[in-house]
DNA sequence: TCCCTGTGTGAGATCGATCCCAGAAACGAA
DNA sequence: TTCGTTTCTGGGATCGATCTCACACAGGGA
């Protein structure tokens, strides 16, 4: 592997010169930089990473902590940073927390060490108060994408779980329905707090509370939608909507509903959240709110370049937009239905 | 930030010996090692990971590149490979390629370039020879994980095409269906043509050949399963059974078929090959192969640290074996077309 | 007593780049 | 001519750890 003293010597001039002309400032004549450059090229030199990094402090490497590195969700949010990041000419090295707070703190402080120029966080649980510390002590700026509040960021990608599922219950309050159930993915979650209070918001606009639906809480899981939608079908209660909380829960609630013989839509509406990769196959099409999940990785990478380029953003928050994706799990109430309510 | 010269002053001893201390080796007295560790913790040391790796010229940092990490399949695979490597003490820094050999080439250059310790690679387009010298000058040691024949890894994890081919197309024949097309992702990927031959194998001991099927090749997309199916059916020729490359062109066959009134699985069976996320999600219940995705990313790192623990493989080939997945989509042929055949 | 082996410790070179600083050369302006 | 600038170049310290080597000392055998 050739070094810079290598090229130096074959370009008959100091260490000195072959770095100005590597990192392309100060002053060199021209003869001299052609002569470096064609000494680079001939021994096919590139710079030593660890030296430049001990020296310079830094590794023009952004670091990522995920919750779940294997999940479609994340991934196609760390992808879209990946591209903002390779644009950038910045690597990206992403680590998997697996949803524990210990493996996520070992994580930060791993690519702290590392000496990562930035960090984008992508996480659900809060972080631990030392790792906090030790984040503001090294003046990395952090971003975080997601998820609870974080005081050492620098900058917030949220996504708008708020108007999303005002959305989606205000699509299902104006086709008629009044007797609805909500498949919460649990409070501890921000975003699951978030989306019910957009549900109230929608529900305020029909004159109605959250108490005047059915709330199950659970996980964001299959198996959760499953066996809420079964114990709402035990409960004897008749509701005509489920707005699930995500589509995973979604797709639970559809086999529990198909099992017990409810059609979608005709018997129950069903509405989702995220618009996964499955939501377009399930059958009927699952009507959803799509999160734009990978252009939020990617304004979280565009952030904290900025912030790398020495702009001055001091707990900026940027919220991106939801949308509504009308397919075909969601119809009017039955008639029936609808009379039984306004009798 | 502490340095080890920090922890040596406090501690009343030479760099040398605190140094003999964090990488427990050489001869310490007990009394100095206590005192060692107790200034390290008191000073929050932590060794530079920079420095460290310019004098050693390793980064403890595994490598790897992959065709695209937002797609759920390698998202998985690689999630694999991360749990494996954290067991270990390693961190995995994934860059993605893009499906373009620009992109991969000048991926596996910085990951060389940062001094990673090993490489695994996921890759579906064979390596640019320069790329591949530089590799193998370098002496990093590489796995691949599917794909291409590559003449400097070390050791390949395959994934059984051949075998998981053979029994879906088994399955089909068994049930009685002679007339089948086969949707597949092309002859450029080696997944295909071992899956070609696997069916081949299969039709042979039907006493048939592949001509005496309806092969469509395209991508491995949803689209091609679409379109593909359409010039099926367009085709004016019969078939009972269709064979998808994989989960995405079964997904896309299926709408197909949906669009055309063909039942699944009454008048067309439908398998897939993946075993992917939305496979159990459509309607019918996809059977499928099942590729053990997880696991065979993890198998290529407990092979790449097998290779930086010193044990010699050379060449060393994994298959791991695939899996029949039986759900909903493929059914006996219908009693006219079983007899339209034997008449 | 002398030598040898096994412990224990520190000095100092080294990895490869960056960057400050001194100084030379060139060029104008006074 | 004599100063200043501006342009150009190289020397050498520096980043923080690793690692070789020299040396000191203890204990045991000849």
């Amino acid at each position: 592997m050739a070094t810079i003293t290598d090229v130096s010597k074959r370009a008959g001039v100091s260490r000195s010169t072959v770095s100005r002309v590597v990192a392309d400032n100060g002053y060199v004549s021209e003869e001299k930089r052609q002569a470096i450059l064609k000494a680079i090229t001939e021994l096919g030199y590139r710079p030593n990473t660890m030296a430049r990094g001990l020296r310079s402090n830094r590794s023009n490497i952004i670091g990522g902590v995920v919750v779940n590195v294997s999940s479609p969700f994340y991934a196609q949010m760390v992808g879209g940073t990946q591209v903002a990041c390779r644009a950038a000419g910045k690597s990206l090295l992403v680590t998997s927390g697996h949803a524990e707070i210990e493996a996520e703190s070992r994580a930060i402080i791993e690519l702290l060490d590392r000496a990562c120029d930035g960090l984008i966080l992508y996480l659900e649980n809060p972080i631990r108060a030392d790792v906090l510390d030790i984040l503001r002590k090294s003046g990395v700026p952090v971003v975080t994408i997601g998820g609870d509040d974080c005081p050492v960021a620098r900058a917030h990608i949220a996504i708008d779980n708020f108007t999303g599922a005002r959305e989606a219950m205000r699509h299902l309050l104006a086709l008629g329905h009044r007797r609805i159930a909500h498949l919460s993915g649990g409070l501890i979650y921000r975003d699951s707090r978030e989306r019910l209070r957009g549900i109230e918001a929608a529900l305020g606009e029909y004159g109605m509370t959250l108490s005047d639906i059915r709330v199950e809480y659970g996980e964001f899981e299959e198996r959760f939608g499953f066996a809420g939608t079964e114990t709402l079908l035990g409960s004897g209660e008749d509701f005509t909507a489920i707005f699930a909380g995500d589509d995973d829960i979604a797709a639970g609630a559809l086999l529990a509903l198909k099992r017990h013989g409810r059609r979608v839509p005709e018997d129950v509406s069903l509405i989702g959240f995220d618009d996964n990769f499955h939501a377009r196959h399930l059958t009927p099409a699952l009507t959803t709110v799509r999160q734009p999940v990978g252009e939020a990785g990617q304004l979280a990478a565009n952030l904290l370049l900025q912030l790398l380029a020495g702009e001055k953003l001091e707990h900026t928050e940027i919220t991106v937009p939801t949308q509504l994706v009308l397919r075909e799990s969601v119809a009017q109430p039955r008639l029936t239905e609808v009379m039984k309510e306004t009798a």
